[in-house]
DNA sequence: GTTCGGATTATCT
DNA sequence: GATAATCCGAACC
């Protein structure tokens, strides 16, 4: 019975749940399990911070300007890992749907939950809010590179995104704020985090004018 | 082939 | 909060 919990805990989200549009798939990535298992063992948190990027209506979006070799993941089926470089860095995204628009929800941290010595090993950190808060920071902590660009993340071997039923996230608790980083189309609010967590990056408050 | 800038972070003050 | 470090992809020639 136990096992059947677990089992079913920490089954991967299926591709339907990725194939809807991204603003909603990324408010309902909040409070979710995030899973990494590697050779050097497993590391998991659950999902605190993320932003929608939107298609060829969103210019800070990669796929804006069409597809191109490094953004060829957004343009293909939901579900699937997107990692791109930055900054001699690594972010991951989900790519989600509907109707193959090149859309995607970056990553920008989650609260660990699981495998934190492997973490603090790998981020030469020991502080455990320095090791998951900030989108390198997280690839660096569950060693996601360049090479996961494009991995299925519904098959559940080394990477997924499972249910989490001890971290229900209402929707009251979720704080829209504009994204961080990004030189364009700064008024939009499509970074979204749970109110409180003190394992989200940048500003936690966010006064609308 | 060269230039340019970015969905960042660490390390200062 | 400001700044340097750092490297890859895209755009242009």
């Amino acid at each position: 019975m136990a096992c059947q919990m677990q089992q079913k805990m920490y089954s991967p989200l299926p591709r339907s749940f990725y194939d809807r549009d991204v603003v909603v798939v990324a408010r309902d990535l909040l409070g979710k399990k995030f899973c990494r298992r590697s050779r050097q063992g497993m590391t998991c948190g659950t999902i605190v911070e993320v932003e929608a990027y939107r298609g060829a209506d969103d210019p800070a979006s990669h796929s804006f300007r069409g597809k191109t070799p490094r953004n060829l993941v957004m343009f293909g089926e939901p579900g699937h890992l997107y990692v791109y470089s930055i900054h001699a860095k690594f972010c991951l995204n989900a790519v989600t749907g509907p109707q193959r628009t090149p859309s995607a929800v970056l990553i920008r941290a989650i609260e660990p939950t699981q495998g934190i010595p492997l973490m603090q090993r790998r981020r030469d950190r020991t502080n455990v809010f320095d090791l998951t808060r900030g989108p390198a920071r997280l690839c660096e902590a569950v060693e996601v590179s360049g090479e996961m660009n494009g991995v299925d993340l519904t098959i559940g071997s080394r990477i997924w995104i499972s249910r989490n039923s001890y971290a229900h996230v209402k929707s009251a608790d979720i704080v829209a704020a504009p994204r961080i980083g990004v030189t364009k189309a700064r008024d939009v609010c499509l970074r979204f985090f749970v109110d409180g967590s003190r394992f989200v990056s940048g500003p936690r408050r966010w006064h609308r004018r």
